[in-house]
DNA sequence: TCCCTAAGTTCCGAATAATGAAACTTGGTT
DNA sequence: AACCAAGTTTCATTATTCGGAACTTAGGGA
Protein backbone atom coordinates (compact mmCIF):
# COMPACT_ATOMS: atom_id res chain seq x y z
CA UNK A 1 0.00 0.00 0.00
CA UNK A 2 2.06 2.96 1.18
CA UNK A 3 5.49 2.91 1.04
CA UNK A 4 7.21 4.73 4.33
CA UNK A 5 10.13 2.98 4.35
CA UNK A 6 10.63 0.34 6.94
CA UNK A 7 8.30 1.69 9.37
CA UNK A 8 5.45 2.38 6.95
CA UNK A 9 6.13 -1.53 5.94
CA UNK A 10 5.88 -2.27 9.23
CA UNK A 11 2.40 -0.40 9.66
CA UNK A 12 1.38 -1.97 6.99
CA UNK A 13 0.98 -5.45 8.78
CA UNK A 14 -0.16 -3.57 11.09
CA UNK A 15 -3.06 -3.01 9.13
CA UNK A 16 -3.31 -5.98 8.01
CA UNK A 17 -3.23 -7.93 11.15
CA UNK A 18 -6.45 -5.06 12.28
CA UNK A 19 -8.23 -6.31 8.85
CA UNK A 20 -8.72 -9.72 10.05
CA UNK A 21 -11.08 -8.57 12.72
CA UNK A 22 -9.47 -11.53 15.10
CA UNK A 23 -6.93 -13.28 15.78
CA UNK A 24 -4.93 -14.85 12.25
CA UNK A 25 -2.22 -17.22 11.70
CA UNK A 26 1.16 -16.75 10.40
CA UNK A 27 0.20 -18.60 7.45
CA UNK A 28 -2.94 -16.75 6.75
CA UNK A 29 -1.35 -13.50 6.65
CA UNK A 30 1.43 -14.80 4.45
CA UNK A 31 -0.97 -15.75 1.86
CA UNK A 32 -2.34 -12.38 1.05
CA UNK A 33 0.95 -11.09 1.75
CA UNK A 34 3.54 -8.90 -0.56
CA UNK A 35 6.04 -9.39 1.00
CA UNK A 36 8.61 -12.32 1.89
CA UNK A 37 8.01 -15.26 3.89
CA UNK A 38 11.50 -14.39 6.36
CA UNK A 39 10.45 -10.61 5.87
CA UNK A 40 6.96 -10.91 6.86
CA UNK A 41 8.50 -12.78 10.01
CA UNK A 42 10.39 -10.31 10.97
CA UNK A 43 7.93 -7.48 11.15
CA UNK A 44 5.94 -9.68 13.45
CA UNK A 45 8.54 -10.70 15.72
CA UNK A 46 9.19 -7.00 16.21
CA UNK A 47 5.34 -5.98 16.28
CA UNK A 48 5.19 -8.49 18.91
CA UNK A 49 8.61 -7.61 20.93
CA UNK A 50 6.97 -3.68 21.13
CA UNK A 51 3.78 -4.68 22.56
CA UNK A 52 1.53 -3.70 19.26
CA UNK A 53 0.56 -7.26 18.37
CA UNK A 54 0.03 -9.83 21.13
CA UNK A 55 1.05 -13.86 20.19
CA UNK A 56 -0.76 -16.65 21.50
CA UNK A 57 1.72 -19.48 21.54
CA UNK A 58 -1.13 -21.79 22.08
CA UNK A 59 -3.67 -21.36 19.27
CA UNK A 60 -0.40 -19.43 17.04
CA UNK A 61 -2.35 -16.66 16.35
CA UNK A 62 -1.33 -13.09 15.73
CA UNK A 63 -3.80 -10.31 17.54
CA UNK A 64 -3.32 -6.33 17.90
CA UNK A 65 -1.53 -5.57 21.49
CA UNK A 66 -2.86 -3.66 24.07
CA UNK A 67 -0.20 -1.00 24.06
CA UNK A 68 -2.51 0.10 20.97
CA UNK A 69 -5.10 0.56 23.46
CA UNK A 70 -2.98 3.29 25.39
CA UNK A 71 -1.82 4.88 22.98
CA UNK A 72 -5.18 5.43 21.34
CA UNK A 73 -6.72 6.53 24.77
CA UNK A 74 -3.75 9.07 24.86
CA UNK A 75 -4.64 9.78 21.13
CA UNK A 76 -8.73 10.41 22.11
CA UNK A 77 -7.37 12.45 24.37
CA UNK A 78 -4.83 15.11 23.11
CA UNK A 79 -6.07 15.29 19.98
CA UNK A 80 -9.78 14.53 19.09
CA UNK A 81 -12.41 16.84 20.00
CA UNK A 82 -14.00 14.42 22.42
CA UNK A 83 -12.51 16.36 25.38
CA UNK A 84 -13.80 19.53 24.32
CA UNK A 85 -17.19 18.19 23.08
CA UNK A 86 -17.62 16.56 26.31
CA UNK A 87 -20.07 18.56 28.53
CA UNK A 88 -21.83 20.29 25.17
CA UNK A 89 -22.84 16.39 24.44
CA UNK A 90 -23.47 15.42 27.91
CA UNK A 91 -25.97 18.77 28.02
CA UNK A 92 -27.50 17.39 24.66
CA UNK A 93 -27.99 13.62 25.75
CA UNK A 94 -28.96 14.96 28.72
CA UNK A 95 -31.92 17.44 27.86
CA UNK A 96 -33.13 15.18 24.55
CA UNK A 97 -32.05 11.43 26.11
CA UNK A 98 -31.28 10.66 22.38
CA UNK A 99 -28.59 9.08 21.39
CA UNK A 100 -25.64 11.84 20.56
CA UNK A 101 -22.74 10.99 17.93
CA UNK A 102 -19.57 12.87 17.52
CA UNK A 103 -17.74 12.37 14.37
CA UNK A 104 -14.20 13.88 12.80
CA UNK A 105 -13.07 12.82 8.95
CA UNK A 106 -9.89 10.76 8.84
CA UNK A 107 -9.07 8.85 6.03
CA UNK A 108 -12.06 10.47 3.94
CA UNK A 109 -13.96 8.31 6.09
CA UNK A 110 -16.14 9.19 9.27
CA UNK A 111 -14.81 8.04 12.85
CA UNK A 112 -17.39 8.31 15.36
CA UNK A 113 -14.54 9.38 18.27
CA UNK A 114 -17.63 9.93 21.40
CA UNK A 115 -21.05 8.89 21.76
CA UNK A 116 -24.09 9.42 23.99
CA UNK A 117 -26.48 6.33 23.99
CA UNK A 118 -30.23 7.01 24.22
CA UNK A 119 -30.98 5.01 27.31
CA UNK A 120 -27.90 5.03 29.82
CA UNK A 121 -25.59 8.25 29.74
CA UNK A 122 -23.07 6.01 29.04
CA UNK A 123 -19.20 6.55 28.35
CA UNK A 124 -18.33 3.74 25.92
CA UNK A 125 -14.90 3.69 24.42
CA UNK A 126 -16.16 0.61 22.85
CA UNK A 127 -17.87 2.97 20.49
CA UNK A 128 -15.43 5.38 20.19
CA UNK A 129 -12.87 4.33 17.05
CA UNK A 130 -15.56 2.60 14.81
CA UNK A 131 -15.48 3.85 11.41
CA UNK A 132 -18.25 4.74 8.71
CA UNK A 133 -19.01 5.56 5.22
CA UNK A 134 -18.97 9.54 4.84
CA UNK A 135 -21.26 9.63 1.64
CA UNK A 136 -24.68 8.22 3.22
CA UNK A 137 -24.54 9.48 7.07
CA UNK A 138 -25.65 12.64 8.65
CA UNK A 139 -22.54 13.55 10.06
CA UNK A 140 -20.33 12.33 6.96
CA UNK A 141 -22.19 14.69 5.02
CA UNK A 142 -22.63 17.40 6.47
CA UNK A 143 -18.43 17.40 7.07
CA UNK A 144 -18.17 16.74 3.38
CA UNK A 145 -20.86 19.60 2.39
CA UNK A 146 -18.18 22.17 4.26
CA UNK A 147 -14.49 20.65 3.01
CA UNK A 148 -12.82 23.19 0.92
CA UNK A 149 -12.96 21.97 -2.94
CA UNK A 150 -9.54 20.07 -3.32
CA UNK A 151 -10.33 18.46 -0.42
CA UNK A 152 -13.70 17.66 -0.99
CA UNK A 153 -12.49 16.46 -4.60
CA UNK A 154 -10.62 14.18 -3.02
CA UNK A 155 -12.77 12.79 -0.84
CA UNK A 156 -15.15 11.77 -3.30
CA UNK A 157 -12.80 10.14 -5.15
CA UNK A 158 -12.26 8.40 -1.97
CA UNK A 159 -15.92 6.93 -1.74
CA UNK A 160 -17.21 3.94 -2.84
CA UNK A 161 -20.84 4.83 -3.30
CA UNK A 162 -22.32 1.44 -2.26
CA UNK A 163 -26.17 1.76 -2.13
CA UNK A 164 -26.97 0.88 1.18
CA UNK A 165 -30.44 1.46 0.50
CA UNK A 166 -33.30 2.67 -1.84
CA UNK A 167 -31.85 6.07 -0.20
CA UNK A 168 -28.56 5.83 -0.59
CA UNK A 169 -27.13 8.13 -2.86
CA UNK A 170 -24.53 6.71 -5.30
CA UNK A 171 -23.42 9.37 -7.81
CA UNK A 172 -21.15 12.11 -7.42
CA UNK A 173 -23.57 14.31 -9.04
CA UNK A 174 -26.47 13.54 -6.53
CA UNK A 175 -23.79 13.72 -3.67
CA UNK A 176 -22.36 17.24 -4.66
CA UNK A 177 -26.07 18.44 -5.02
CA UNK A 178 -27.12 17.26 -2.05
CA UNK A 179 -24.13 18.59 -0.09
CA UNK A 180 -25.06 22.32 -1.67
CA UNK A 181 -28.58 22.06 -0.02
CA UNK A 182 -27.01 21.15 3.36
CA UNK A 183 -24.70 24.38 2.95
CA UNK A 184 -27.46 26.03 2.45
CA UNK A 185 -29.56 24.27 5.62
CA UNK A 186 -26.87 24.31 7.74
CA UNK A 187 -27.55 21.12 8.53
CA UNK A 188 -27.71 17.33 7.35
CA UNK A 189 -30.30 15.02 6.90
CA UNK A 190 -30.06 10.87 6.77
CA UNK A 191 -33.06 9.66 5.86
CA UNK A 192 -32.56 5.88 6.18
CA UNK A 193 -29.21 6.51 3.64
CA UNK A 194 -27.05 4.02 5.22
CA UNK A 195 -29.34 1.86 7.16
CA UNK A 196 -33.33 0.64 6.92
CA UNK A 197 -34.67 2.39 9.83
CA UNK A 198 -32.43 4.86 10.92
CA UNK A 199 -32.70 8.38 11.24
CA UNK A 200 -30.70 11.48 11.55
CA UNK A 201 -29.73 15.93 11.63
CA UNK A 202 -26.63 16.54 11.77
CA UNK A 203 -24.80 19.61 12.03
CA UNK A 204 -20.90 20.53 10.95
CA UNK A 205 -18.40 21.62 13.62
CA UNK A 206 -16.58 24.49 12.62
CA UNK A 207 -14.09 26.91 14.03
CA UNK A 208 -14.63 30.40 13.78
CA UNK A 209 -11.85 30.79 11.33
CA UNK A 210 -14.08 28.67 8.75
CA UNK A 211 -11.97 25.68 9.35
CA UNK A 212 -14.50 22.20 9.16
CA UNK A 213 -13.38 20.23 12.26
CA UNK A 214 -16.10 17.33 13.02
CA UNK A 215 -19.86 17.16 12.98
CA UNK A 216 -22.53 16.23 15.58
CA UNK A 217 -25.82 14.38 15.28
CA UNK A 218 -28.93 13.37 16.95
CA UNK A 219 -29.53 9.73 15.59
CA UNK A 220 -33.41 7.94 16.15
CA UNK A 221 -35.30 5.81 14.79
CA UNK A 222 -38.44 5.77 11.88
CA UNK A 223 -40.41 3.94 14.84
CA UNK A 224 -39.90 6.62 17.56
CA UNK A 225 -38.70 9.63 15.16
CA UNK A 226 -40.71 11.86 12.45
CA UNK A 227 -39.00 14.11 9.58
CA UNK A 228 -40.66 17.09 11.85
CA UNK A 229 -38.95 16.03 14.86
CA UNK A 230 -35.53 15.94 13.33
CA UNK A 231 -36.26 19.82 11.97
CA UNK A 232 -37.17 20.71 15.79
CA UNK A 233 -33.83 18.82 16.76
CA UNK A 234 -32.25 21.27 14.30
CA UNK A 235 -31.71 24.29 15.88
CA UNK A 236 -30.65 23.05 18.83
CA UNK A 237 -27.76 20.54 16.99
CA UNK A 238 -26.92 23.79 15.31
CA UNK A 239 -26.11 25.50 17.99
CA UNK A 240 -24.29 23.27 20.16
CA UNK A 241 -21.92 22.30 17.18
CA UNK A 242 -21.41 25.75 16.98
CA UNK A 243 -20.90 26.65 20.66
CA UNK A 244 -17.97 23.58 20.56
CA UNK A 245 -16.58 25.27 17.60
CA UNK A 246 -15.76 28.01 19.22
CA UNK A 247 -15.06 26.59 22.26
CA UNK A 248 -12.36 23.97 19.96
CA UNK A 249 -10.73 27.56 19.04
CA UNK A 250 -9.92 29.29 21.99
CA UNK A 251 -8.89 25.77 23.08
CA UNK A 252 -5.52 26.02 23.80
CA UNK A 253 -3.65 22.73 25.37
CA UNK A 254 -1.40 23.47 29.01
CA UNK A 255 0.28 26.70 28.06
CA UNK A 256 4.24 25.62 27.06
CA UNK A 257 5.95 26.25 30.12
CA UNK A 258 9.07 25.96 28.48
CA UNK A 259 12.11 27.98 29.96
CA UNK A 260 13.79 30.66 28.06
CA UNK A 261 17.06 30.57 30.17
CA UNK A 262 19.64 28.77 29.11
CA UNK A 263 22.66 30.16 28.16
CA UNK A 264 24.43 31.47 31.05
CA UNK B 1 14.11 2.53 25.34
CA UNK B 2 13.50 -0.78 23.60
CA UNK B 3 15.65 -1.65 20.85
CA UNK B 4 13.99 -3.58 17.91
CA UNK B 5 15.56 -1.22 14.82
CA UNK B 6 13.99 1.29 12.98
CA UNK B 7 10.75 0.18 13.21
CA UNK B 8 10.96 0.35 17.26
CA UNK B 9 12.65 3.73 17.62
CA UNK B 10 9.74 4.93 15.52
CA UNK B 11 7.58 3.37 17.99
CA UNK B 12 9.67 5.01 20.69
CA UNK B 13 8.87 8.35 18.72
CA UNK B 14 5.33 7.39 19.12
CA UNK B 15 5.36 6.94 22.88
CA UNK B 16 7.33 9.95 23.62
CA UNK B 17 4.83 12.32 21.85
CA UNK B 18 1.95 10.61 23.41
CA UNK B 19 3.57 10.98 26.93
CA UNK B 20 2.67 14.56 26.66
CA UNK B 21 -1.05 14.46 26.83
CA UNK B 22 -0.47 17.46 24.72
CA UNK B 23 0.28 18.13 21.09
CA UNK B 24 4.01 19.49 21.00
CA UNK B 25 6.42 21.06 19.06
CA UNK B 26 9.78 19.72 17.27
CA UNK B 27 12.32 21.74 19.71
CA UNK B 28 10.33 19.80 22.58
CA UNK B 29 10.67 16.43 21.68
CA UNK B 30 14.39 17.55 20.33
CA UNK B 31 14.89 18.09 23.36
CA UNK B 32 14.64 15.09 25.70
CA UNK B 33 14.79 12.90 22.69
CA UNK B 34 18.43 10.53 22.07
CA UNK B 35 18.15 11.58 18.01
CA UNK B 36 19.81 13.90 16.44
CA UNK B 37 17.61 16.82 15.08
CA UNK B 38 17.24 14.91 10.93
CA UNK B 39 16.84 11.34 12.43
CA UNK B 40 13.93 12.79 14.94
CA UNK B 41 12.57 14.65 12.21
CA UNK B 42 12.08 12.05 9.80
CA UNK B 43 10.94 9.68 12.17
CA UNK B 44 8.21 12.47 12.34
CA UNK B 45 7.60 12.72 9.03
CA UNK B 46 6.95 9.34 8.71
CA UNK B 47 4.60 8.91 11.29
CA UNK B 48 2.81 11.81 10.19
CA UNK B 49 2.36 10.25 6.84
CA UNK B 50 0.84 7.15 8.06
CA UNK B 51 -1.73 9.03 10.07
CA UNK B 52 -0.09 7.68 13.63
CA UNK B 53 0.66 11.20 14.38
CA UNK B 54 -1.22 14.49 12.83
CA UNK B 55 0.91 17.82 12.20
CA UNK B 56 -0.98 21.02 12.97
CA UNK B 57 0.88 23.65 10.74
CA UNK B 58 -0.38 26.45 12.57
CA UNK B 59 0.66 25.80 15.81
CA UNK B 60 3.46 23.38 13.95
CA UNK B 61 2.57 20.83 16.71
CA UNK B 62 2.57 17.05 16.57
CA UNK B 63 -0.27 14.78 18.30
CA UNK B 64 -1.14 11.04 17.68
CA UNK B 65 -3.32 10.73 15.17
CA UNK B 66 -6.47 9.22 14.57
CA UNK B 67 -5.29 6.02 12.88
CA UNK B 68 -4.38 5.24 16.44
CA UNK B 69 -8.03 4.92 17.73
CA UNK B 70 -9.32 3.05 14.47
CA UNK B 71 -6.64 0.49 15.28
CA UNK B 72 -7.43 0.67 18.58
CA UNK B 73 -11.22 -0.19 18.10
CA UNK B 74 -9.92 -3.34 16.54
CA UNK B 75 -7.90 -4.08 19.13
CA UNK B 76 -9.97 -4.22 21.39
CA UNK B 77 -12.68 -6.14 19.85
CA UNK B 78 -10.26 -8.88 18.96
CA UNK B 79 -8.13 -9.14 21.80
CA UNK B 80 -9.95 -7.93 24.57
CA UNK B 81 -12.03 -9.84 26.98
CA UNK B 82 -14.13 -6.68 26.34
CA UNK B 83 -16.40 -8.73 23.75
CA UNK B 84 -16.91 -12.06 25.78
CA UNK B 85 -17.35 -9.83 28.93
CA UNK B 86 -20.18 -7.52 27.83
CA UNK B 87 -23.52 -9.20 28.26
CA UNK B 88 -22.48 -9.92 31.63
CA UNK B 89 -21.18 -6.54 32.41
CA UNK B 90 -24.74 -5.31 31.42
CA UNK B 91 -26.20 -7.56 33.68
CA UNK B 92 -24.28 -6.82 36.82
CA UNK B 93 -24.50 -2.88 36.35
CA UNK B 94 -28.14 -3.54 35.12
CA UNK B 95 -29.16 -5.29 38.46
CA UNK B 96 -26.53 -3.37 40.44
CA UNK B 97 -26.58 0.06 39.32
CA UNK B 98 -23.02 0.29 40.41
CA UNK B 99 -19.91 1.57 38.88
CA UNK B 100 -18.29 -1.79 37.35
CA UNK B 101 -14.67 -2.12 35.77
CA UNK B 102 -13.31 -4.99 33.48
CA UNK B 103 -9.53 -4.81 33.31
CA UNK B 104 -6.72 -6.59 31.93
CA UNK B 105 -2.91 -6.63 33.09
CA UNK B 106 -0.37 -5.32 30.34
CA UNK B 107 3.18 -4.17 31.22
CA UNK B 108 2.34 -5.14 34.76
CA UNK B 109 -0.06 -2.13 34.94
CA UNK B 110 -3.80 -2.41 35.27
CA UNK B 111 -5.69 -1.33 31.80
CA UNK B 112 -9.02 -0.97 31.85
CA UNK B 113 -10.97 -2.24 29.11
CA UNK B 114 -14.60 -1.69 29.47
CA UNK B 115 -16.37 -0.16 32.35
CA UNK B 116 -20.54 0.35 33.15
CA UNK B 117 -20.97 3.95 35.02
CA UNK B 118 -23.14 3.97 38.52
CA UNK B 119 -27.02 5.47 38.04
CA UNK B 120 -25.45 7.94 40.08
CA UNK B 121 -22.49 8.34 38.17
CA UNK B 122 -19.43 9.56 40.44
CA UNK B 123 -16.93 11.30 38.65
CA UNK B 124 -13.85 8.86 38.37
CA UNK B 125 -10.39 8.57 36.87
CA UNK B 126 -11.13 5.65 35.42
CA UNK B 127 -11.83 4.54 31.55
CA UNK B 128 -11.14 2.29 28.95
CA UNK B 129 -7.72 2.77 28.16
CA UNK B 130 -6.72 4.38 30.72
CA UNK B 131 -4.65 2.63 33.16
CA UNK B 132 -3.61 2.56 36.78
CA UNK B 133 -1.28 0.89 39.37
CA UNK B 134 -1.51 -3.25 40.03
CA UNK B 135 -0.11 -2.69 43.72
CA UNK B 136 -2.88 -0.46 45.02
CA UNK B 137 -6.28 -1.29 42.92
CA UNK B 138 -8.51 -4.38 43.35
CA UNK B 139 -8.55 -5.64 40.13
CA UNK B 140 -4.62 -4.81 40.33
CA UNK B 141 -4.05 -7.06 43.17
CA UNK B 142 -6.99 -9.24 41.86
CA UNK B 143 -4.99 -10.37 39.16
CA UNK B 144 -1.78 -10.25 40.47
CA UNK B 145 -2.84 -12.81 43.18
CA UNK B 146 -3.36 -15.48 40.58
CA UNK B 147 -0.10 -14.78 38.65
CA UNK B 148 2.70 -17.75 38.60
CA UNK B 149 5.17 -16.96 40.84
CA UNK B 150 7.50 -15.83 38.07
CA UNK B 151 5.50 -13.22 35.84
CA UNK B 152 4.97 -11.91 39.52
CA UNK B 153 8.16 -11.64 40.68
CA UNK B 154 8.78 -9.69 37.35
CA UNK B 155 5.66 -7.37 37.99
CA UNK B 156 6.13 -6.67 41.31
CA UNK B 157 9.34 -5.14 40.20
CA UNK B 158 7.40 -2.75 37.90
CA UNK B 159 5.90 -1.27 40.64
CA UNK B 160 6.46 1.99 42.15
CA UNK B 161 4.90 1.65 45.63
CA UNK B 162 4.23 5.21 45.68
CA UNK B 163 2.20 5.92 48.73
CA UNK B 164 -1.16 7.32 47.48
CA UNK B 165 -3.19 7.26 50.28
CA UNK B 166 -2.46 6.00 54.30
CA UNK B 167 -3.90 2.64 53.28
CA UNK B 168 -1.54 1.93 50.24
CA UNK B 169 0.67 -0.92 50.49
CA UNK B 170 4.08 0.56 49.99
CA UNK B 171 6.43 -2.80 50.71
CA UNK B 172 7.00 -5.97 48.54
CA UNK B 173 6.35 -7.67 51.86
CA UNK B 174 3.34 -6.03 52.81
CA UNK B 175 1.80 -6.68 49.14
CA UNK B 176 2.92 -11.06 49.32
CA UNK B 177 1.02 -10.93 51.96
CA UNK B 178 -2.30 -9.39 51.17
CA UNK B 179 -1.79 -11.29 47.58
CA UNK B 180 -1.82 -14.47 49.69
CA UNK B 181 -5.05 -13.79 51.85
CA UNK B 182 -6.99 -12.81 48.44
CA UNK B 183 -5.70 -15.97 46.98
CA UNK B 184 -7.20 -17.71 50.41
CA UNK B 185 -10.82 -15.06 50.10
CA UNK B 186 -11.23 -15.82 46.70
CA UNK B 187 -11.63 -11.90 46.13
CA UNK B 188 -9.90 -8.32 47.02
CA UNK B 189 -10.62 -5.29 48.71
CA UNK B 190 -9.27 -1.59 47.84
CA UNK B 191 -10.05 -0.35 51.16
CA UNK B 192 -8.99 3.62 49.93
CA UNK B 193 -5.51 2.82 48.90
CA UNK B 194 -5.36 4.08 45.50
CA UNK B 195 -8.03 7.21 46.25
CA UNK B 196 -9.29 8.46 49.13
CA UNK B 197 -13.30 8.02 49.71
CA UNK B 198 -13.28 5.12 46.86
CA UNK B 199 -13.42 1.70 47.54
CA UNK B 200 -14.33 -1.38 45.77
CA UNK B 201 -14.54 -5.41 45.51
CA UNK B 202 -12.59 -7.10 42.66
CA UNK B 203 -12.47 -10.48 41.32
CA UNK B 204 -9.91 -12.37 39.34
CA UNK B 205 -10.86 -13.85 35.72
CA UNK B 206 -9.44 -16.86 35.24
CA UNK B 207 -9.98 -19.59 32.50
CA UNK B 208 -11.16 -23.15 33.56
CA UNK B 209 -7.60 -24.17 32.65
CA UNK B 210 -6.10 -21.61 35.77
CA UNK B 211 -4.67 -18.95 33.39
CA UNK B 212 -5.33 -14.97 34.85
CA UNK B 213 -7.11 -13.10 32.33
CA UNK B 214 -8.10 -9.91 33.79
CA UNK B 215 -10.44 -9.06 36.89
CA UNK B 216 -13.56 -7.75 37.54
CA UNK B 217 -14.57 -5.00 40.02
CA UNK B 218 -17.62 -3.06 41.75
CA UNK B 219 -16.73 0.19 43.17
CA UNK B 220 -18.25 2.76 45.46
CA UNK B 221 -17.49 5.66 47.83
CA UNK B 222 -17.23 5.54 51.14
CA UNK B 223 -20.36 7.68 51.49
CA UNK B 224 -22.53 4.99 50.40
CA UNK B 225 -20.69 1.97 50.43
CA UNK B 226 -19.97 0.33 53.47
CA UNK B 227 -17.53 -2.70 53.66
CA UNK B 228 -20.17 -4.61 54.92
CA UNK B 229 -21.77 -3.62 51.23
CA UNK B 230 -18.83 -5.03 49.55
CA UNK B 231 -18.47 -8.40 51.23
CA UNK B 232 -22.91 -8.33 50.04
CA UNK B 233 -21.34 -8.10 46.66
CA UNK B 234 -18.44 -10.59 46.67
CA UNK B 235 -20.35 -13.78 45.93
CA UNK B 236 -21.93 -11.82 43.51
CA UNK B 237 -18.57 -10.99 41.34
CA UNK B 238 -16.55 -13.87 42.02
CA UNK B 239 -19.55 -15.95 40.50
CA UNK B 240 -20.02 -13.13 37.32
CA UNK B 241 -16.39 -13.30 37.14
CA UNK B 242 -16.48 -17.06 36.42
CA UNK B 243 -18.43 -17.53 34.09
CA UNK B 244 -16.77 -14.89 31.79
CA UNK B 245 -13.70 -17.06 32.44
CA UNK B 246 -15.66 -20.58 31.27
CA UNK B 247 -17.22 -18.28 28.51
CA UNK B 248 -13.35 -17.06 27.30
CA UNK B 249 -12.21 -20.84 27.13
CA UNK B 250 -15.21 -21.64 25.11
CA UNK B 251 -14.61 -18.50 23.21
CA UNK B 252 -12.98 -19.18 19.99
CA UNK B 253 -12.95 -16.82 17.45
CA UNK B 254 -14.79 -17.56 14.29
CA UNK B 255 -13.41 -20.51 13.04
CA UNK B 256 -10.88 -20.59 10.25
CA UNK B 257 -12.68 -21.15 7.14
CA UNK B 258 -9.69 -21.77 5.32
CA UNK B 259 -10.14 -23.85 1.89
CA UNK B 260 -7.76 -27.11 1.78
CA UNK B 261 -8.67 -27.47 -1.98
CA UNK B 262 -5.94 -26.12 -4.08
CA UNK B 263 -4.54 -29.63 -5.67
CA UNK B 264 -6.20 -30.47 -8.92
C1' DT C 1 7.23 -47.08 13.06
C1' DC C 2 8.65 -44.37 9.38
C1' DC C 3 8.04 -41.35 5.85
C1' DC C 4 5.95 -37.33 4.03
C1' DT C 5 4.06 -32.77 3.81
C1' DA C 6 3.06 -28.31 5.43
C1' DA C 7 3.89 -24.72 8.70
C1' DG C 8 6.92 -22.13 11.09
C1' DT C 9 11.76 -20.53 12.05
C1' DT C 10 16.69 -19.28 11.28
C1' DC C 11 20.90 -17.85 8.36
C1' DC C 12 23.77 -14.78 5.96
C1' DG C 13 25.69 -12.25 1.73
C1' DA C 14 23.69 -8.67 -1.18
C1' DA C 15 20.86 -4.77 -1.58
C1' DT C 16 18.71 -1.05 0.42
C1' DA C 17 17.33 2.20 3.57
C1' DA C 18 18.62 4.76 7.71
C1' DT C 19 21.93 7.96 9.54
C1' DG C 20 23.40 12.62 11.05
C1' DA C 21 26.68 16.62 10.29
C1' DA C 22 26.21 20.51 8.00
C1' DA C 23 24.12 23.71 5.03
C1' DC C 24 19.98 26.06 4.17
C1' DT C 25 15.36 28.36 4.70
C1' DT C 26 11.87 30.65 7.26
C1' DG C 27 9.79 33.72 10.45
C1' DG C 28 10.07 36.47 14.05
C1' DT C 29 12.72 40.12 16.96
C1' DT C 30 15.78 43.96 18.05
C1' DA D 1 18.45 45.72 7.92
C1' DA D 2 20.77 42.52 10.50
C1' DC D 3 20.32 38.92 13.66
C1' DC D 4 18.82 34.74 15.80
C1' DA D 5 16.45 30.59 16.62
C1' DA D 6 13.50 27.02 14.97
C1' DG D 7 12.54 24.10 11.55
C1' DT D 8 13.80 21.67 7.06
C1' DT D 9 16.68 19.60 3.39
C1' DT D 10 20.86 17.40 1.43
C1' DC D 11 24.01 13.66 0.60
C1' DA D 12 28.04 10.64 1.28
C1' DT D 13 28.69 7.09 4.73
C1' DT D 14 27.23 3.24 7.35
C1' DA D 15 24.30 0.15 9.55
C1' DT D 16 19.89 -2.49 8.69
C1' DT D 17 16.86 -4.68 6.28
C1' DC D 18 15.95 -8.01 2.68
C1' DG D 19 14.74 -12.50 1.16
C1' DG D 20 16.17 -17.03 -1.03
C1' DA D 21 17.18 -21.13 0.71
C1' DA D 22 18.15 -24.34 4.17
C1' DC D 23 16.52 -26.05 8.51
C1' DT D 24 13.29 -27.66 12.24
C1' DT D 25 9.15 -29.12 14.11
C1' DA D 26 4.38 -31.14 14.15
C1' DG D 27 0.94 -33.80 12.45
C1' DG D 28 -1.05 -37.52 9.47
C1' DG D 29 -1.30 -41.41 6.81
C1' DA D 30 0.52 -46.08 4.98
Amino acid sequence: MSGDGTVGKALDVLSQVAAFERPVRFGELQAQSAFPKATLYRFLQTLTNQGMLAYDPDRQTYALGMRLVRLAHAAWEQSSLAPIAKPYLNELSGELGETVHLAQLDASQVLYVDKRNARQPVEMYSQAGKVGPAYCTGVGKAMLAHLPEEALAHAISQQSFHGFTEQTLTTETALREELAAIRARGYAYDREEHERGIVCVAAPIRSPGGRMLGALSITGTTLRTSYDQLDLWAPRIVATAEKIGQAAETWHFPETVQQKAKAS
